[in-house]
DNA sequence: CCCGTTCGGGACCCTGCGTCAACTTGTCCT
DNA sequence: AGGACAAGTTGACGCAGGGTCCCGAACGGG
């Protein structure tokens, strides 16, 4: 369908096309109106029409790119799982053993959120004390790298037998909730949050398979 | 009406007075509404007026008890807090040592989870992946509890001297995203996530202890 | 029994939601 | 180039929910 007769090739992506760019535009620039406005009124408060006011385009033009304000949020937690999860991936290959990879693992995720807390931000600055989380194909797909990691090092042996499921919601829920105090804090330290959060998982996990064998 | 306006002081809580009745009444009401709209909807799909449909009342009515649907929710979860802070702290007494104490938090924690799951259910059933949580002021209160018995507990030598403002997020985060695990299995076993919390918190937390001395 | 107070009822206005028919703009074909 | 068609934008519209407010009813004290 879409085909440059010319040029079809390799140049083919050098043909933008006056309609795709401002598809392209129009779905940019709501989404950063997103991001400003959730960040600005919280999850809750945040309205449809506040988002599409901020980019100036009409109202109707918002249905044309998402059906609601959460598909809107759940792109800009895509997009936020899409620039971790290479970065959690490299990591994950640099690892010489399996506490690096812990290591690496709650390195990034700290060190993402400290440097980025805009994006954080957005799940905290809620009306109240409601706060929001959401799992986006990204992130359940960044929680599936994760626990296949898992999986992997311990049918290597690498890695003590236990409940992987529970294993992998414990390091989730550590990475989550000490990201929020660490944010928190007057000067964060991304080293000392990994230290601990490592340490803490590590030799619980090596007590779990004493455990196991007794 | 041999009315025993005179018992005024010790006995005035035995007149209820319809006034007070159908005010208790209708708070109750909308309460249980909205348990059960929240367990259907969700929280972002609930709107006020389904809740107050549900009870036959009017929708000013709905007002004069509550300035939101946020504070029905909030009044929920305090409810909620309130069964099982009883129950921690009756377990934080029964307490032998630092472990028993560990263990009792997390055994009362997922017990009351699995047997009481319509109550967390609210927080899942929402459309898309979006999750909700509300830190409302009897779970603060629960939490710092919990921080001020960690805080006894190092001062008193029982626990090893480390960052409690990260070891209590640590706990919290390992109950709250173990529970979530813990009640989607088909057999759901309280014991065996309790022992698996326990069992890693606490070795984590000991070899947390030696990194410190070092 | 009567009056003051307190509260429930529901109409009312406002704002946001999602749709749709009319218009505007890019694209393709001759 | 120019016209015709497709794609996309616009904002008005109908509808539903949020929060308010005044009226009337029920309660409680004298």
């Amino acid at each position: 369908m879409a085909d440059p007769s010319s040029t079809t090739d390799t140049l083919a992506r050098q043909k933008p096309g006056k309609r795709e760019q401002t598809k392209a535009n129009n779905r940019r620039a709501i989404i950063e109106a997103g991001r400003y406005v959730f960040a600005e009124l919280g999850y809750g408060e945040t309205t449809v029409r506040d988002i599409i006011r901020k980019t100036g385009l009409a109202s109707g033009t918002f249905y044309n790119y998402f059906k609601s304000k959460e598909e809107v949020f759940q792109a800009i937690m895509d997009e936020n799982a899409l620039r971790v999860r290479p970065r959690l991936r490299s990591e994950r290959i640099r690892a010489k053993n399996f506490e690096e990879w812990v290591r690496g693992m709650f390195f990034v995720f700290f060190d993402y959120v400290v440097n980025d807390q805009s994006n954080f931000r957005i799940i905290r600055r809620n009306t109240g004390a409601l706060r929001v989380r959401m799992d986006t194909p990204e992130i359940i797909a960044g929680f599936d790298e994760l626990q296949a990691d898992l999986e992997k090092a311990v049918a290597e042996g690498i890695a003590p037998k236990v409940d992987i499921d529970y294993l992998s919601a414990a390091m989730i829920g550590i990475a989550f909730e000490m990201s929020d105090r660490l944010v928190l804090r007057e000067d964060p330290s991304v080293e000392e949050a990994t230290d601990f959060a490592t340490t803490l998982l590590l030799n619980g996990l090596s007590a779990l398979t004493e455990k196991d064998d007794a």
